[in-house]
DNA sequence: CATGAGAATGTGCGTGCGCACGCATTCAAG
DNA sequence: CTTGAATGCGTGCGCACGCACATTCTCATG
């Protein structure tokens, strides 16, 4: 039935509401990085040539594409990243991390990692986390379809 | 290896991402309703006594207790739900629902729940719906314990 | 070349949200 | 009874977030 179904959404509500702010203050405290700069940072360091345009980090990442010009200008002021000009298409705009933006980033990322491993992974079997992912990725799947 | 669990947690950010705004659209498009007056019109309809004081609602929704106060004032002046006093602890103020605000939640019901349908459980097996709740719910049991 | 449609970005603005605080009340200890 | 700690609640305040719009630029069509 459905019904289990829901149940998984409702569950997913809960996890998200309780462990994004848990992690959230996790990450502020041990490394003043918000959560929203973390998902930036990552999404840049893994992009090819360590840089992507505003749109393609809306796109990627799991905040809007408004919110990311005003994300970008606080990383540019931190100096975690740069905004560098396209020069064979003058409206785009494109963030590279920097080297001190990838320190700040490898910095995090055990405290991050952990705090998902302690709060999260521990309490799945490989099989359940494995599924878990798998299911959710055929959710993410027909939703870029749409 | 935990790197399952990373895809996992990651998987649930992005679908969390994606479909809350999508649902919460839907239900204010056909219902005028907000998801979060819906999430705490379903947690009074199913107390017992149709009732809850500010704490318990806050512990039990998604929203923070310093929320709730709030969505109840808005409830309230549309009707959905109506302020008591607790006689035995003139501290503690209680949250009723109204027959108003349960035909509301009879009307918005189908909408969610087949928006739940169309967007999250239609692409998952039986088997797989049943292993996110579970596995989820795992997770909820532990981070209640502390 | 001229021009209008469409894309990519930045920003003013309103809204939702939680934190920290203050107030009223209850309870326990003396 | 008195009093200090603890509880439950409401609210001022600041931050994060997305929408809608203006701006700048590209490109296809005439």
């Amino acid at each position: 039935m459905s019904d289990t179904g829901v149940a998984a959404w409702a569950a997913l509500l809960r996890v998200h509401a309780a462990l994004v702010p848990q992690l959230d203050r996790e990450l502020q405290a041990a490394c003043g990085l918000p959560l929203t700069w973390y998902d930036v940072l990552l999404e840049l360091n893994s992009a090819p040539g360590r840089r992507l345009s505003m749109g393609e980090l809306g796109a990627v990442a799991v905040v809007s594409r408004s919110r990311v010009s005003r994300v970008v200008d606080q990383l540019a002021a931190d100096g975690l990243v740069t905004r560098e000009a396209n020069p064979d298409d003058r409206r785009s705009a494109y963030a590279t991390i920097t080297e001190a933006g990838r320190a700040r980033l490898r910095a995090a990322a055990p405290v991050y990692l952990g705090g998902i491993e302690r709060h999260f992974t521990a309490q799945l079997t490989a099989a359940e986390a494995f599924s878990v992912a798998t299911a959710l990725g055929k959710v993410l799947a027909a939703l870029d379809r749409s």
